[in-house]
DNA sequence: TGCTCATATTCGTCAAGGCGTATACAATGG
DNA sequence: CCATTGTATACGCCTTGACGAATATGAGCA
């Protein structure tokens, strides 16, 4: 146990949960690395809402950034502590089952095995699966 | 599956847990209903702020509330979503471990076995044990 | 009835957060 | 170098929430 994991604040990673376009984020970012534009074609806002959230994500430290020449790529990191790590990866899950969140992991997959079906992302690079299970076909 | 289940919030439910000093007393309540006096006298702050964060709790749907006399107890109530259920009991175990939180329940389980000693609160009635395991002296 | 104790609520103030709009920044390609 | 494209940030506005202080409510008791 690291210092970090002794001083982590858990009302503060809840403050990063405690809202709907954070949670569908998080939920989109699931076992893999997605590109900021996908975020904004998949839940249908504007672009400076969309960045605003991963910004905020970003300080709570539930996410990090990649640069790709012009595109950015988010994904989850786990926390440093323990128990927040379980917490997160529990809320995925349960997030996971409502059936919006379905819906909005089905179009990613879709926009991922098709991007040139999503017109403002044409060229857009795909999604990184992390994780082994999903859309087999990509 | 009701439809209360159906339309949970999960963001509510995590803006709920979003303040230090609202997962301390859930902390308290874990497996026990405890009176108002006793929050107030343990977490040495004042008492309207712990009022508010208790009626905030309420209104969350996390806790409930039962008078007794000139006092009230508040206990937790499982979210009637297996979601939300599973999270709040997740967190409960994950906060639990702090050591902070610890202190808390050792000043409750002292102030339970040996009520006189708490100055303000002689009288008070004491926590009711919902869960069996705890202070055993109880 | 009136007093007291436990608890809840109101009020005023302040900070944080959410959003739309506009703009700034960064990388690529001409 | 300039234009374009993807993304981030600044600004103004509004809402929510946290706090201390004061006050209201509600139950028991003289």
């Amino acid at each position: 146990m690291n210092r970090s994991s002794k001083t982590y604040d858990l009302a503060l990673l809840f403050a990063a949960l405690s809202d709907r376009t954070r949670l569908r984020l998080l939920n989109l970012m699931g076992g893999r690395e997605v590109c900021v534009c996908y975020f904004v074609e998949i839940l249908g806002q504007s672009q400076p809402k969309i960045s605003r959230h991963l910004a905020y994500l970003r300080r709570a430290g539930v996410v990090a950034a990649r640069r790709e020449g012009k595109w950015m790529h988010y994904r989850i990191v786990a926390p440093s502590h323990a128990g927040a790590a379980r917490i997160l990866r529990e809320t995925l899950a349960v997030v996971r089952e409502e059936k919006a969140m379905r819906m909005d992991l089905a179009r990613l997959d879709k926009a991922c095995c098709a991007p040139r079906s999503v017109s403002t992302v044409e060229g857009a690079p795909l999604p990184i699966r992390v994780d082994p299970d999903g859309c087999s076909s990509c």
